[in-house]
Order: C-alpha cells, then structure tokens, then sequence
RNA sequence: GCCUUCGUAGCUCAGCUGGAUAGAGCAUCGGACUUCUAAUCCGACGGUCACAGGUUCGAAUCCUGUCGAAGGCGCCA
C-alpha cells in the first residue's frame, strides 16, 4: 500500500458511485505542483461511458471526495482534472508507516517471481572493455530491482564458452605448443592442473587466431574440426578448454568485485552441452525443426510479419550447433532447473532479431509455455564524448578495467582540486575516492534510458556538482552527518509532526513516491527511472536542508520530527542509490 | 532493397505509456556562506519537440508519408 493506491481507492470508489469505472479513478503525482499535489484524469475518459460533460463528471466526484477526512481540498481544473491535496495530517501518518516499515513502502509482491536475468555474457579469452559496462550494471540493477520487489532473482554471467572460437584457440595452441599434453589423441588425463596459458595470453591469442580463421581456408578447418571434436568430448581439449575458462573467471571476478557486480549463476554456454542433441530431436520430434538447405531450423515467421524472419539456425549443415541453440537450451535449463518464470536478458539491442527468432521458436517447440516471460531488455551502444563510437587511437575498444583506473584517478583529482576529505586517514579516504569514480561511472550510465546510444563521458561524469553520482552520495553522507551530530547530544529522530512548510511537505511527497518508481522501473526495465528520483530526492532534500536548520531549532517536538525526516530521506536515498548499484561511504 | 530503433534548449539527456504552461544537468549571466559538510541553495537566459499530414475534447507521445542517423537481415557469437 502507497499513499497513491489509498488515493486511488478513495477516487475510484466515488467514480464507481456515479456509475463509471473505478479504475477511472487512478491518483498520479500532480504535474503541476504550482497547482496540486495529486491529479486524477479519469473524468475526461469517463464522461465518454456516460455522455455527460467531464467538467460535470468531475464536479460529482469531487464533491465526493472532498468530504473525505484525508482531503484538504479537490478542485477542477481544465477541461476536467482534478487536482487534489491532501491533509498535512495525512502525510505525517504516512511517514510513520513508512518509516516503520522495513520495505520503506515498497510493494511486497504475493505472487513471487523466479526470475534469471542474463546479463554480460563475457567471453573466454576476451577482456572487458567499455561495451561490457551497460549490460552489466543494468542487469545488476534490474536484478536488485526485482529483490527489492519481493522476487527471488538470479544473475547470470551466462559466459561465452562455447563455439569456434574455443576451437580456435585450441588449434593456435596447437600449432604454437605441438608437444603438450593436450594435443595426445589417445592421452585420457590427467592433465597438468597449471594452466598453460594465462589470460593475458588468450588475449592475444584470440583476435590473432579469429583472425586468421578468416584469412586462411586451412587454419579455418582445423579450428572447426577442434571445435567438433571439443563438442565430442576429447579428452585433452575439454581440459584445455576448462582452462581457458578458469583463467577467464578469475580475471573476471577481479573486475567484477571492483564494479560491485555479483552473479549467482557462473554458467555459460556449454553448460548446455548435454541438452542440444536430445533438444534437437526433441523439436523434431515435435515437427518444430525442420531439415533445410543441409541444416536443421526452425521457421518462425508467422502471418502477421510484413517480412519473413529468417529462419532459426538449430544446426548448421557441418552438423554444428550455434549460439541459436545453446540459448534455447539455457531457456529449457533455466525453466526446468530453476523454475525460472521470467527469463530477462540485458544484451545489445542489436540482437534483437535473434532473440525474437529464440523466444518464438520455445513458444513453437514448447520449450517455455506462457507462464514464463522471455524479455530482451535491450540495451543501447555507448559512443564516445564526440557521439561517435567508443574507440581508442587505435581503432580497439578502451578496456573496462583501463577505464576504471582512469575513472577512479579522475575522482582523486577532483577531491584533491576541492580540497575535499583532506581530514580523512589515508586508507579511507582512497576508499571513498574509489567508491566516488564507481558512483560517477554507474550514475552515469544508469541516468540514461536503457535503450539510448549514450555518450560516455567521464569528466561530465565525475563532476561533483550536479546532477551526477558524486552529488547523490554527498546529500546521503550530509543527511547522515546531522543524525550523527543530532546523536551527540543526545537527540533522537521522534514522533512525526504535520510538515508546517512547503519544502517539507515536498520533501514528504517525494519519499511517499518511492514504491511507485520501483514499480515503474519493473515495469519498463529501466533504471534510470530510478535514477531520475534520486536526484529529485536530493534535491528535495536539500532544499529542506537549506530551508530548515535542524540543529539549531528551537521546538524539540519539531526537531525530532526533522530528524525523523532526515533519518527516512537517508535511507529511501540510500536504499536507491543501491538498486543503482551505488554504494555510499559513511562520511566524504 | 527490406526490417527495426531513433531525431526534444548551444551540449548531454529526462519526459511516469494520450493530459494543463515540454523539464533537468552542464555551459553563460546574476544573487545567497559569523555553514547542521557551499560537493549546497535561489534567480535569469535558452524550444516551430526533424518536417508534413491524420486520429480526438487534448499529440513530443498513437497512425501515414518525407528527410536524416544508427543497427539488423540462415549456417560467427
């Protein structure tokens, strides 16, 4: 329960009482805030039902509402909003509710969610590089979006491990290291537990080998023939390859604990493996995949496409499985294993069209029914300052862990240019440093809807003024500062009062919207939803801040309600902040 | 060629699924510090929402077309 449901309760009951609709009576943020704290725009759709001018609808059930207790006062505006506000009474009851309660409002969903979100996808061999900082951030926000929703989510790295290049790494290996252990057809182990290869290794290794695969016709068919008998199972390969994976990983894990990205599935695309060759008879057996052109597919156009989607690749005609199989087999896993009963993928929108191909061919095959969602929750492309694509000089992609370096150096230079945290010991204030270039990072990337191409741009990003990530964390720190200061002497966050200003009263309405915008960010998979209210909560607090010096007031009664204020404004803003993934160091 | 997404202030972006006078930040100009952390707050300037039609009480939002941008289009992932 919100403030807005209680109000929509009250406005739809009296809509139903003229004879419309009582969904009609939905309550939203007021538009205007010059004129109201809440609107309703239902009479201008129910005077349609009822034939009547919605100037007159709206004075009906206005008359209605009015007369309710909570309501301070309803008027009709326009050709027939209604513009509401409410008791200042009403408003502190509802801050004592929410400071009470450990969701801070938020809705508890009764029907809870098993839900795998997908996001990054790194690959073997391959380093992070900016690309990867969308999908990862946002998935993991979406993912604490969920939990905080009362589902039960899951992340999933969901890592490249399967396919050519695992054959081409293997050949170049190969041909580099003849003599080792793993080329010996007949070896059956064990094999050395020491990896051969480093990761850095395999960095170089990959492009150089995928190159290659391109130009030469002959190293292209030892890779493909590695690739099979990998698939098949070679003893000395599948042990090869856990290498490369294991090097991955832990390279990986590095730079996922500095980015504060937690995954609870490590599976990848081979963990498929057992399930392609039962799936594909499965479909065929279903009369879903069908033979074409020397390959298995499936058709997934239906008659409703203005032009027909080409058809889903379940094997290639070398008999080879692809990334069109493997993700239809994680659909079954993650349906069958986990009980997953929405299955959201954070990736590049330009997979679009093969997700769409994925989704309707486990509809066609049956392989998730309707109870399950299948969401492709897109991402856009992050260019570079100049809105073109992100490039180093070189033509590469600028590395993540390059670039969080960069970041985090950037923040040092601003703190020290301000001559901000000087009185911090050494360690901590590095700490916040830190944790100031991951705020300006992840602010900057979460501001911004989700599907837009975004320009990185990392001195924008790290300003601390502003509406950046530097600035959210400071208003937290400050709001904690005074409870601190408050605790000192004694003083304790009280009984909330009825706000007597109107930068109070917008301070109030601005934390009691906080379990619609969680609800609204669940609803598009966007967090910048999220991130948007946390610059209008700080903004709202810091008005109040400036408006009202709590420490220096003289009624104890409202002191203690300010404090109270102060103490929920923290927390709403901190809890935000960590759906945004962004972490708030107790002092700065 | 076909399909998809996008085009909002000088720059970077929001815009709550069709509502009132389209909003922020940055930049520019001006104001507020004997401070509960000024990393702040207040004000000013800045828009034919790419363009043209249409739908209706009402359109940045929905439909059609034009121009422009990015991306995708069976055996790579």
């Amino acid at each position: 329960m919100s403030l807005l449901t209680e109000l929509s309760v009250l406005v739809g009951s009296a809509f139903a009482a003229v004879g419309v609709d009582a969904s009609l009576g939905s309550v939203v943020v007021s538009q205007r805030p010059d004129l109201a704290q809440f609107q309703c725009n239902g009479a201008m759709a129910g005077a349609k039902q009822l034939g009547k001018p919605p100037r007159d609808l709206a004075d009906e059930v206005a008359k209605r509402v009015e007369s309710d207790p909570r309501i301070r006062a309803v008027e009709v505006a326009g050709p027939g909003f209604l513009n509401i506000h409410v008791t200042d009474e009403l408003l502190a009851q509802w801050m004592t509710s929410t400071a009470g309660d450990e969701h801070l409002g938020l809705y508890q969903s009764n029907d809870p969610m098993m839900v795998i979100v997908d996001y990054g996808g790194p690959n073997v061999a391959k380093d992070l590089h900016v690309g990867h900082l969308r999908p990862h951030v946002i998935g993991e926000s979406l993912k604490r979006v969920y939990r905080a929703a009362g589902h039960d989510a899951k992340g999933d790295i969901h890592l490249g491990d399967f396919g050519l290049p695992m054959g081409q790494l293997i050949a170049a290996i190969a041909e580099s290291h003849p003599d080792l252990p793993y080329f010996d057809e007949a070896a059956t182990g064990p094999f050395p537990k020491e990896s051969p290869v480093t990761v850095e290794d395999l960095q170089v290794l990959y492009p150089e080998a995928s190159g290659r695969s391109k130009a030469e016709p002959e190293f292209q068919a030892k890779a493909q023939q590695a690739t099979v008998e990998l698939q098949a199972g070679r003893a000395g390969y599948v042990a090869l390859w856990e290498h490369f994976r294991s090097v991955t990983l832990e390279s990986l894990r590095a730079i996922y604990a500095r980015l504060g990205v937690n995954f609870d599935l490590w599976l990848g695309e081979a963990s498929t493996g057992d399930r392609l060759e039962p799936l594909v008879e499965l479909l065929q057996e279903r009369g879903v995949a069908v033979e074409s052109e020397g390959a298995i597919v499936i058709h997934v156009t239906t008659d409703e496409d203005k032009k027909a989607l080409p058809p889903l690749m379940l094997r290639n005609s070398r008999g080879g499985s692809t990334y069109a199989t493997t993700d239809l087999a994680t659909i079954q896993e993650r349906v069958e294993e986990f009980h997953a009963r929405a299955i959201v993928y954070i990736v590049d929108l330009r997979q679009s069209l093969h997700f769409e191909q994925v989704f309707r061919a486990a509809r066609l095959g049956g392989i998730a029914d309707d109870s399950v969602q299948l969401i492709h929750a897109g991402n856009g492309t992050v260019n570079g300052p100049d809105g073109k694509p992100f490039k180093t000089r070189d033509g590469g992609l600028p590395r993540l862990s390059g670039l969080l370096d960069e970041t985090v150096a950037l923040a040092r230079t601003r703190l020290d240019e301000n001559e901000l945290a000087l009185e911090l010991p050494d360690d901590e204030r590095d700490e916040v440093i830190r944790l100031v270039g991951m705020a300006a990072l992840k602010y900057g990337e979460l501001s911004n809807h989700r599907t837009t191409n975004y320009s990185f741009d990392i001195e924008r990003f790290t300003q601390l003024q502003g509406k950046t990530g530097p600035y959210l964390q400071y208003v937290a720190v400050r709001a904690q500062s005074i409870l601190n200061r408050a605790a000192e002497q004694g003083l304790e966050p009280g009984t909330f009062l009825p706000p007597s200003n109107d930068k109070e009263r917008t301070l109030i309405l601005s934390l009691l919207a906080w379990p619609e915008v969680v609800e609204r960010t669940l609803e598009t998979l966007s967090p910048n939803v999220i991130a948007e209210y946390t610059y209008e909560l700080a903004t709202a607090f810091n008005q109040f801040y400036d408006a009202c010096h709590i420490m220096r007031e003289a009624d104890a009664a409202v002191q203690a309600s300010w404090l109270g204020l102060v103490s929920v404004s923290r927390l709403v803003l901190v809890r935000a902040l960590d759906l945004l993934t962004i972490e708030v160091p107790d002092r700065m």
